[in-house]
DNA sequence: CTTTGCACCTGTTGGC
DNA sequence: TGCCAACAGGTGCAAA
């Protein structure tokens, strides 16, 4: 479900009811996610202060002195802000009580998603060491990308949707990005030239930065931390429209599968 | 090293 | 209406 912006649109809803809390409680229903939720979680995070939320790629991590909580969403996932008077509901996994009064609640159907606890250095740990840089910092920009995809014969839109590439295009804003560059998924990334690795990048940002803005992308489920959908689904210019006119063109959006992903384009416009 | 395909899991949808 | 296959926003890993 979450790409970088429903990532972020997460991140920025938790934090201001978080930061300086202090973990009164954790509740584990089911430590079975994509890796099992470590005991060091229930043994270690209680009475700890969660100084900062952070974000590294579509990890969001709960700082508190002596460590970090990783959490990863996967495909399903949400996390939110409830109280004691919320229902527990059919896959809410886990319960990060904040000062007795506020539970940050796991909820993710897949269970695709991970909660794991990292004593040291965060961005030493193994899932986030090799990671490559955030699409909207510094050191992600055309001429990296053109560099990087020298001699790759890979599809540029699975090259872009590389975490080790870049962190935090999905499969959403891929189909998307590559609409507003006006390049062809299927192009090999080693044949894109310097100036529409330009273009990719800035595409890329733009709609990466629009999609925070209304809050992420709600196709099925997506809610941030307060349980409200994000608005960027109606803005969607390609991900989702085959058959449909093409907003620029009129041509019907064509639709494919690029390692048994959808993905969508408008075959006049892209070339 | 690059690339491909699979696995993990549950819920929803669309076709017959 | 019911059943079943296909598909869904991610990503680490084995294998080629």
């Amino acid at each position: 479900m979450p790409e970088l912006p429903e990532v972020e649109t997460t991140r920025r809803g938790i934090a201001p009811h978080v930061e300086g809390g202090v973990v009164t409680d954790v509740v584990l229903r089911r430590r079975a996610l994509r890796y099992p939720i470590p005991p060091s979680l229930l043994t270690d995070l209680p009475g700890k202060v969660i100084e900062r939320v952070e974000r590294r790629g579509k990890y969001l991590l709960l700082c508190v002195a002596e460590g970090t909580v990783i959490i990863h969403l996967g495909m399903s996932g949400n996390l939110r802000l409830v109280d004691h008077a919320t229902p527990v509901e059919k896959h809410d996994h886990v319960d990060i009580v904040i000062d007795s009064k506020r539970i940050l609640r796991f909820h993710d159907p897949r269970r695709f998603g991970a909660i794991l606890w990292c004593g040291g250095n965060v961005l030493e740990h193994a899932l986030l060491a090799t990671l490559g840089p955030e699409p909207l910092e510094e050191g992600f920009d055309g001429d990296y990308l053109y560099e990087r995809s020298r001699k790759r014969k890979q599809s540029i839109k699975q090259f872009i949707m590389d975490s080790h590439v870049v962190v935090g295009v999905g499969n959403i804003y891929a189909s998307e990005s590559l609409f507003l560059s006006g390049i062809r998924p299927q192009t090999a990334a080693g044949k894109v030239t310097r100036p529409r690795c330009q273009q990719l990048v800035a595409a890329i940002q733009q709609v990466l930065q629009a999609a925070i803005k209304q809050g992420g992308t709600t196709l099925r489920d997506f809610v941030d931390g307060e349980g409200r959908p994000g608005y960027f689904q109606q803005q969607l210019n390609v991900y989702g429209r085959e058959g449909e006119p093409c907003h620029q063109c009129g041509t019907a959006i064509k639709q494919l599968r690029q390692g048994q992903r959808a993905t969508y384009y408008c075959p006049h416009c892209q070339r």
